[in-house]
RNA sequence: GGGGAGAUACCAAAGUGGCCAACUGGGGCAGACUGUAAAUCUGUUGUCUGAUGACUUCGUAGGUUCGAAUCCUGCUCUCCCCA
């Protein structure tokens, strides 16, 4: 259930909460990615405390290999497996059919992946991926689609996003002849797709809406195109899609995306930027993108930043994280995460201070400048 | 005191006449990463140069050779074994 409180008088940017059966969700929001039902190296503790995240992501695919849908099953849902109590969202294995090109064969039917642990033969089908996400027991769960390549030619583009429609209608229909397996209720959304190409993106926002599941998502973006050309296809599918639901722009991105996706009307938002970037050693900051394991940073004693509402980042200096990373040891790993996350979270609680206060517009350009920069 | 082995770039370690500015690993430096097969991957690592290329290197001082990290001699240093 959503309910839109603000929006904003220049851009396209809108405030609202999204009830769940586990817990209210301030939008815009960014969700961290949790595929394999963790937040790499961040304990609950500190996804409420340090980072506040109100909903975390969870991917179907995987959990269908490991642990296997009968011990989450058996555990009584991923929330109490993974004792989270706030929303969780699954992925439904739809981006697996893109990044595990290699392994997997579409038919009409489904997907045939070859799991990337063993190399065994695993059907996917809207209705089973239903079924998954069903046992997993997310609050929010995503219909099965094929997200396409980029670059992908029209005729290509087409074809795939027929085959999403039709999945689509498989995934709503198996949606209603099945019940929450744990009596907390599930939303279903489906996803947009089309490519770069804006006549076939109207058609899939038409379709999705159509559909009237309680949100709507766009997929197959973000795979490389140039971010204008993102920005482009959002404002398209943005005029078709519902105002009045949450709309969710998958797998995006950078801190300047998420502003610009929110100017652009966009709630929700997830990425592994911030987690595995974080891993690897580049931080976001309000000041722009640093790559803590550069000489420059060793011995600069400065917290990572100084300014924020996270404990972990205003406690550790730059030179002692960058020493963490380099070595290897696995605190680095959890305060690069940690502050990452903070960072992005704090950023889209304040676009939503801004849109409700009506400063939204003039704030965006500002930050977008900033958060750019390449420190 | 006697016998033996060895000194190669930041470290370790190949190389035993030309294909060697020198394999490989580590370390260093830099880059990539957008619904996570990623605590991963890539590049680079003598100096100068945009590139071609030029120049100085393999403990040290000489020598042999058309040509030496590689062969010979002196020196310096290190390590191992026996007493």
């Amino acid at each position: 259930m959503f309910s839109l409180e603000k929006k904003d008088g220049i851009t396209s940017a809108r405030a609202g909460v999204l009830r769940t059966a586990h817990g209210e969700i301030q939008t815009p929001v960014f969700m961290p990615v949790g595929t394999g039902a963790t937040v790499k190296g961040v304990f609950h503790r500190d996804l409420k405390r340090e980072i506040d995240a109100p909903v975390i992501l969870a991917n179907t695919y995987h959990l269908y290999l490991r642990p296997g849908t009968d011990i989450i099953k058996k555990a009584g849902g991923v929330h109490r497996f993974m004792s989270w109590d706030r929303a969780v969202l699954t992925d439904s294995g739809g981006y697996q059919v893109f990044s595990l090109a290699a392994n997997r064969k579409l038919t009409e039917e489904g997907a045939i992946f070859r799991s990337h642990i063993d190399g065994s033969k695993h059907l996917f089908t809207p209705e089973g991926v239903i079924d998954i996400q069903r046992a997993i027991g997310a609050d929010i769960i995503m219909a099965f689609d094929e997200c396409a390549p980029y670059p992908c030619d029209h005729a290509y583009a087409k074809k795939s996003m027929e085959l999403t429609h039709r999945w689509l209608d498989r995934c709503v229909a198996q949606m209603g002849s099945t019940e929450p397996l744990y009596g907390t209720e599930q939303m279903l959304f489906p996803i947009v797709q089309g490519s770069v190409y804006g006549d076939l993106r109207k058609i899939s926002a038409e379709k999705c809406a159509a559909s009237g599941m309680p949100g709507n998502a766009i997929g197959g973006l973000s795979v490389g195109e140039p971010a204008e050309q993102m920005y482009e296809m959002i404002e398209t599918v943005n005029e078709i899609l519902p105002e009045e639901k949450p709309r969710y722009l998958m797998g995006v991105g950078t801190p300047a995306n998420l502003l610009e996706g929110i100017a652009r009307g966009i709630d929700m938002f997830d990425c592994v930027m911030p987690t595995r970037n974080g891993r690897n050693g580049m931080m976001f900051t309000s000041e722009g993108t640093i790559n803590i394991r550069n000489q420059r940073w060793a011995e600069d004693f400065s917290p990572i930043d100084a300014g924020s509402h996270s404990e972990i980042s205003r406690t550790y200096s730059k030179a002692y994280l960058r020493h963490l990373v380099i070595s290897g040891e696995m605190l680095g790993a959890q305060i690069a995460t940690i502050h990452n996350l903070a960072f992005y979270l704090s950023l889209v609680r304040e676009a939503r201070e801004r849109i409700l206060d009506g400063t939204f517009g003039p704030w965006k350009e500002e930050t977008v400048r900033k958060i750019s920069v390449r420190v």
